[in-house]
DNA sequence: AGCACGCCGACT
DNA sequence: GTCGGCGTGCTC
C-alpha cells in the first residue's frame, strides 16, 4: 500500500507532526513529497503538505487523501528540508515554516457550507430554513452565523435533514485572457462573408480581419481594432466561424514600462579586486560567505550585476535580496535593465495574484534571477549559483513573527546546499558580520573609494541645545536655515530627513506634564492630525483629542514630537517660495504614489524632499547637494543595545544621499547629543573606529557578537501571574543551562503592557548552549495548557532584533 | 485550530 | 427532567 505522510494546516502544538494517509490507487504514481493535498482531518477537511511517501504506516485505519492541489510539488526536497530546519531553529510549527516559503495565494481558504441531505425530505424543513435555500443548493455557514437562525440550522443538522460540508479552496487563481481565432478555413470565411446580409457590417469586418490575419488575437485587442462590442464576436462564435480560447497570462506589474537595456560598466581597480574572489567561487562551485564592505556610492551594485552575469552564463540562477524599503523602481530598473525578462520581482507592493505569478515564473524556470524582499530567499530555484543580500545590516531581513527567521541564515543554509557563494553587502555592516569577517569566517571584500573618486560629503554636526540657548526654538538650526536658502538660490535640491522611529507625536499637558497614555497599553497615544484623534499603535485604541487636560483641566494640552506635516508647515513659513515634497506613510500609502513623488523630485519639480526612513536609502539624485537630518538622536535612547549601531547606520545612509555626482555634497546633522560616538563617527565617515568602539561596548555588556541572545516574552492579563511564570521559567532555564550562560530576568518588557496584558521577559545570553532549544521546548510544553486556554502567551525569539 | 464529547448548573 | 455552559482531548 502507498502511504503519504502529511503535515496538516492546523498551526497548533498537538498537530505539529505528520499524519499518515492512504494514497488512492489512481494517484500512486502522481503524488510526490512537496505537493499540497486536501485530507479529511477529524470531521473537516484541511490542506496539507505531503512530506514523505511510504509503503506502510504504524497506524492501522488510514483515511484516504481526498484531492491533490498541485500538478508538480510546490516545495522541492531542499525547501522541505529548510522547513524542518526552520522548525527546529526558530521553534515554530512546521506548517508555519512551509507557509512562510510560499506565496500567500497558495494558502488554503476554508469554507463551511450547509447542504440539504435529502431533497425528497426538503419540504420537512421549516419554512424559515426553506427560504434560505430558495434558488440555491448550498448556504455558506458564514452567512448563517451573521443571522439569527444559527440554532434553527443546528437543529436541522441534528435531525439529519441538513448536512455540513467542509470545503478547501485554493486561492490561487490564474489570470486568463479570452482569445479569438478562426474556427474554419480562409475559403469558408470568404463564403460566409459573401452570404452575410448587408446590415451585418461588424461581423463582416471581423471575419475580414481574420481572412487577412488568421492568427489568434486577444478579444480586448480585437474589439479595439474593429471598434465593436462583444455581441458580434459572440454571434460569430455561435455560428462556428470563430472560436474562443482561454490563454493563461501573468499579471505583469511592470507592464507598460520600458526598461532601457544597460551593458556592464568597466570596473574600477577596487571593484575588480572585490569581484575576483566571488567569480572564482562561482567557477569552483564552492560555498563561501563574502562580506562586501563598500562605502555609499562605491559601486556595489555593479559588482553584484557582473557576478550575477557570470552565474547566469554558467546556466545557474541567482537571488538578490533588497530591503523592502529600497525596493524602489530605481533599484528594479537596474536589474531589469541588465537582465530583461530573466528577472522576477517579489515585494510587498504586489497584489497576491501578482506575487503568485512572479513566483510561478520562478517555479516553472522561466526566469533566472529574482530580486525581492526577505521572503524571496525561498525562491524555488534548483540550481542556485549565487545569493546576494544588499544592505546586509537592515533589520527587515529578520521576520518578526513566526517563523522568526533571518534571511541571512537561510541564505547561508542554501549556499551550503547549492555550493555557491553568498555575498553580504553594506556600507555599514552589522557588528555580527564584520566580526565574522575579521575572524575570517566570512571573506572580507572592501570598496573604500566612491565611484568617480568623488569625496564623501562634508558633515557638520549641530548642537541643538546650543541653538536653544541662543534663543532659536525652531526645528531648523541657524546653519541649516542659511544653507537651505543658499541651495534654493542656486537651484540645487535638498533632502530633509526626519528620524521618527521610536518617536511619535505624543500629547502632553504643558501645565502639569501629563502625557496621554493608552488605557490598555503602557505607551503614549499618537496624535493623528488627519482626523484629530489619538490612536494607540499597539492595540488600535482610539479617542478624540481632549479639549483640556484630564488631570489638571488646563487648556494648554498640545501634541509634541515633530511629524513631517509639522516640518512641512514650518518650512512653508520660513521658506514660502520652496517647493516641498513630503514622503511619509500618509502620502505614499496609495499604490504607485511612492514612485510618482520620487519621479517628481527627480525631474526637479520640487526643491526639497522631506521624509522619514523611506528616503534614507537607494535614492540617487544628481542635483541633491544638501542633506539635513533634523533630529539625529531620536532612536539613540531606545531600550535596545543596537541603538548606537542603528543610529550610525542611518546617519551614514542618509549622508550618502548627498553629492553623488558632479556637485559636491554637504550634510547637516542636528542633534541634542553631539558628543555621542555614533554621531561623531558617522559625521567623520569612520566605520572602522565605530566598529572598534561599539565592539568594546558590546563586549563589556555581553551582547552580540560576543554572545548570542534569546528573548522569552511572557504575557498574561494578571500581573502577578506573569511575574510568577516568568520567574519560574527563568529559574528553570538557570538550572538547565550551563554556568557560562547569563540569564537575565524576570524584568518587565520595554512596553510593559499591551492590550491589557502584562508583559515580562527573560533574556538569555550565551556562547554555546546545545541544550537551549530542548529546554525552551520543555518550557512551552509545561505551559501548554494555559497557552491553549488563551490566557498565556509565550513568545520565544532566538537572535532577536526587536527587544520590545 | 475546530470540533465532539461529557459533565455540571438553571430553566420550561 | 433537558438545555446549554465550558473544560478536555483528539484529529492519521
Amino acid at each position: 500500500m502507498s502511504v503519504a505522510s502529511v503535515i496538516v494546516d492546523v498551526p497548533a502544538k498537538q498537530t505539529d507532526r505528520a499524519f499518515d494517509y492512504a494514497i488512492p490507487e489512481k494517484w500512486t504514481t502522481v503524488i510526490q513529497p512537496g505537493m499540497r493535498v486536501v485530507v479529511p482531518f477529524g470531521p473537516r477537511k484541511v490542506q496539507g503538505f505531503v512530506i514523505e511517501i511510504k509503503t506502510e504506516s504504524e497506524f492501522s485505519k488510514l483515511k484516504k487523501i481526498q484531492s491533490i492541489l498541485d500538478i508538480s510539488p510546490v516545495l522541492n526536497k531542499e525547501l522541505l528540508d529548510i522547513g524542518f530546519w526552520l522548525t527546529k531553529t526558530t521553534l515554530c510549527y512546521t506548517i508555519s515554516a512551509f507557509q512562510a516559503m510560499l506565496p500567500a495565494a497558495l494558502k488554503a481558504k476554508y469554507e463551511k457550507e450547509i447542504i440539504i441531505s435529502d431533497h425528497n425530505k426538503q419540504n420537512e424543513l421549516t419554512s424559515q430554513i426553506q427560504s434560505w435555500f430558495q434558488n440555491r443548493n448550498v448556504v455558506l455557514w458564514e452567512e448563517i452565523e451573521k443571522s439569527d437562525d444559527v440554532q434553527l440550522f443546528q437543529k436541522e443538522i441534528q435531525r439529519g435533514l441538513l448536512e455540513v460540508s467542509y470545503k478547501v479552496k485554493d486561492r490561487a487563481n490564474r489570470k486568463l485572457i479570452r482569445q479569438v481565432e478562426p474556427a474554419v478555413s480562409e475559403d469558408e470565411m470568404k463564403i460566409y462573408v459573401d452570404g452575410l446580409p448587408k446590415n451585418a457590417v461588424k461581423q463582416m469586418e471581423l471575419v475580414n480581419h481574420f481572412i487577412s490575419n488568421p492568427k489568434p488575437i486577444s478579444a480586448k485587442e480585437l474589439l479595439q481594432i474593429i471598434a465593436t462590442t462583444d455581441s458580434s464576436i459572440k454571434a460569430l462564435v455561435s455560428k462556428g466561424i470563430l472560436k474562443e480560447t482561454k490563454l493563461e497570462v501573468y499579471r505583469d506589474p511592470f507592464e507598460d514600462k520600458y526598461f532601457k537595456r544597460t551593458s556592464p560598466f568597466e570596473l574600477s581597480q577596487e571593484q575588480e579586486t572585490a569581484i575576483k574572489p566571488i567569480l572564482d567561487c562561482v567557477e569552483a562551485e564552492k560555498h563561501d560567505v563574502f562580506l562586501m564592505y563598500g562605502v555609499t556610492g562605491s559601486g556595489k551594485t555593479e559588482v553584484y550585476l557582473q557576478a550575477i552575469d557570470a552565474v547566469l552564463k554558467n546556466g545557474k540562477e541567482a537571488i538578490v535580496l533588497v530591503p523592502e524599503i529600497s525596493l524602489t523602481p530605481q533599484m528594479v530598473n537596474r536589474f531589469k535593465g541588465r537582465f530583461g525578462s530573466q528577472v522576477a520581482v517579489l515585494h510587498s507592493g504586489l497584489s497576491a495574484g501578482e506575487k503568485y505569478d512572479e513566483w510561478r515564473k520562478i517555479h516553472r524556470k522561466e526566469v533566472k534571477l529574482v530580486v525581492g524582499a526577505r521572503s524571496a530567499i525561498f525562491a524555488p530555484f534548483e540550481n542556485l549559483g549565487i545569493i546576494i543580500i544588499d544592505e546586509e545590516h537592515e533589520s527587515s531581513y529578520k521576520q518578526e513573527d513566526n517563523p522568526r527567521y533571518h534571511a541571512r541564515d537561510v541564505a547561508i543554509y542554501r549556499g551550503k546546499y547549492h555550493n555557491c557563494p553568498i555575498v553580504l553587502g553594506s556600507a555599514t555592516p552589522t557588528l555580527e558580520s564584520f566580526a565574522r569577517a575579521s575572524k575570517q569566517v566570512y571573506k572580507l571584500l572592501t570598496l573604500r573609494k566612491r565611484m568617480n573618486e568623488r569625496d564623501l560629503p562634508a558633515v557638520e554636526v549641530i548642537d541643538m541645545r546650543e541653538e536653544l540657548r541662543n534663543g532659536n526654538r525652531s526645528m531648523f538650526s541657524g546653519l541649516l536655515y542659511e544653507k537651505l536658502q543658499e541651495k534654493l538660490e542656486n537651484g540645487e535640491q535638498i533632502v530633509l530627513f526626519l528620524n521618527k522611529r521610536g518617536y511619535s507625536s505624543f500629547v502632553m499637558c504643558r501645565d502639569c506634564g501629563y502625557v496621554m497614555n493608552c488605557p490598555h497599553c503602557d505607551i503614549s497615544l499618537t496624535y493623528h492630525r488627519s482626523n484629530q484623534r489619538l490612536k494607540c499603535h499597539y492595540c488600535g485604541f482610539e479617542e478624540p483629542l481632549p479639549k483640556e487636560c484630564p488631570e489638571c483641566n488646563s487648556e494648554y494640552i498640545r501634541f509634541f514630537g515633530t511629524g513631517t506635516q509639522k516640518v512641512e508647515e514650518e518650512l512653508s513659513k520660513i521658506l514660502p517660495e520652496a517647493r516641498v515634497i513630503r514622503m511619509d506613510v500618509d502620502t505614499t500609502s496609495r499604490k504607485g504614489s511612492h514612485e510618482k513623488l520620487l519621479t517628481e523630485f527627480g525631474e526637479g519639480r520640487a526643491d526639497i524632499l522631506l521624509g522619514t526612513q523611506m528616503i534614507a536609502k537607494g535614492l540617487d539624485f544628481p542635483n541633491v547637494t544638501l542633506v539635513g537630518v533634523l533630529t539625529a538622536d531620536t532612536m539613540l535612547h531606545l531600550p535596545d543595545f543596537r541603538a548606537a549601531e542603528k543610529t550610525f547606520q542611518l546617519l551614514t545612509q542618509v549622508s550618502g544621499r548627498a553629492g553623488r555626482h558632479e556637485l559636491p555634497g554637504e550634510v547637516i546633522i542636528q542633534t541634542y547629543t553631539p558628543e555621542h560616538y555614533s554621531i561623531t563617527l558617522a559625521s567623520q565617515h569612520d566605520f572602522d573606529q565605530f566598529y572598534l568602539n561599539e565592539m568594546m561596548v558590546r563586549k563589556s555588556h555581553a551582547y552580540p557578537p560576543f554572545y548570542y541572545l534569546t528573548l522569552v516574552t511572557v504575557s498574561h492579563q494578571e500581573l502577578t501571574k506573569v511575574v510568577s511564570i516568568t520567574e519560574k521559567i527563568t529559574s528553570f532555564l538557570r538550572m538547565q543551562l550551563s554556568e557560562s550562560a547569563i540569564i537575565l530576568g524576570p524584568v518587565a518588557s520595554p512596553i510593559p503592557r499591551i492590550n491589557d496584558r502584562y508583559r515580562y521577559q527573560c533574556m538569555i545570553k550565551y556562547k554555546h548552549e546545545p541544550n537551549l532549544t530542548i529546554a525552551l521546548k520543555t518550557v512551552i510544553e509545561r505551559y501548554q495548557q494555559e497557552i491553549s486556554q488563551n490566557q498565556l502567551t509565550l513568545s520565544i525569539d532566538l537572535n532577536p532584533y526587536m527587544l520590545m
